[in-house]
DNA sequence: ATCTTTCCCACCTAGGTGTGAACC
DNA sequence: ATGGTTCACACCTAGGTGGGAAAG
């Protein structure tokens, strides 16, 4: 169980959340070796997954969602000598956009229940990229993925979208999903932990089929 | 364009919205014949699907969609010599339940600019199925989709999930997608039509590949 | 008997992989 | 020349169809 990075003033209650990797010895793989992921035009499935597992929300209050990235710092990276190393400062341009879990508000007996999952985001290198699921970042570039959970306030009659009070945002951002956003692999030993874990790329596993003939 | 069959008390920015489908030919189609949509434990998707062309809304506003089933009228139906007839009043236990459209609040330029669609979003006839993108249905029941727009008063800082006045909701239910839940189709003519339209069927039909074998 | 539901199946759509050459 | 990006591609996962038999 990792503790958050980042807490901001809170609530009693909304301290008391924790929040942990449902693929943490996944991860621990790949941020061993500084983890990669591929940006493409059209929006790019991170892998390994988002998926959180979340305790300590109260059973039967609202909680609403989110996801984001964040530049971890300010340079510019290269990959040279088979090793990260830093080249410059950070581009301009980038602006932090935050998605909202596309369960929308949901109780916190229903969070804690399953996984979470944010695997219907995207990212992507297209700067004119609209798609509210798509998250564009920039190449080269060193990011963290950062969980917001909002508490919301008891829920009235009709429509339960109360405000949200700025003391009942709890960020998460857990370094080990740190990665560097790529447009094509730099580091081959990532790569083949991209083939030997993600079911998509087993066309590329040895034993299981032939490399692609062309 | 049809006319909203439902609007509630509404502020005159509201009742300029107007709501149609993005696939009406189609649905005119099954409607002529009486549309009927497969429930099954797991969620089955609708087809054809739930897909609405908005305009008059606000560009820079926020509002938040969201879809529900209503229940026609409270009888039950079975299809008897070719035709569907009434067969006592409705089973007991139904409520409606709203999904949130996964792209969460979006300004009306955004909902405006393409075909608003709620794929994502399966039905039932499982009374214990919890996940939030399924609609619990009866089978053998006659329902209407109900599209409810909710205006969100202007954003504060931090995060925009102000309250939603009642006022400022408008419900949306087009007569021509309503339909009867059913377990397995009853009538042959709209079994064609799904076979026809649906992609996803095309193994059945004529002419592009025989009958399955068996 | 009759009506409704469930399950597995062949067949299909949709789209997620890294590759390697071309492009800039 | 160098470094980064784009594209079509073969190969795969994932899952949406109604059919038909069986079950309830």
């Amino acid at each position: 169980m990792e503790t958050p990075e980042e807490i901001k003033p809170n609530t009693s209650q909304a301290t008391k959340i924790r929040v942990r990797l449902a693929t943490e010895d996944l991860w621990q793989k790949f941020s061993a070796q500084n983890t990669e992921m591929v940006v493409t035009k059209n929006g790019r499935k991170m892998f390994p997954k988002l998926e959180y597992l979340i305790d300590g929300m109260e059973e039967e209050t609202f909680y609403l969602l989110t996801i984001k990235m964040a530049l971890v710092d300010n340079f510019r990276y290269k990959f040279q000598s088979g090793e990260w190393i830093r080249s410059g400062r950070a581009d301009t341009g980038f602006e932090e956009k935050e998605v909202l879990h596309s369960d929308g508000p949901m109780v916190g007996a229903y969070w804690m229940r399953a996984p979470i999952n944010f695997e219907n985001v995207k990212i992507t290198n297209n700067p004119a990229d609209r798609n509210p699921k798509h998250l564009y970042l920039l190449s080269m570039h060193k990011f963290v993925p950062v969980l917001t959970i909002y508490k919301m306030p008891p829920k009235e009659d009709g429509i339960k979208f109360g405000q949200v009070d700025q003391r009942d945002q709890l960020a998460i951002r857990l370094p080990i999903t740190e990665f560097i956003a790529v447009t094509a692999y730099q580091n081959q030993t990532i790569t083949n932990l991209k083939i030997k874990h993600n079911p998509f790329a087993k066309g590329f596993r040895d034993g299981t089929a032939g490399p692609p003939k062309r």
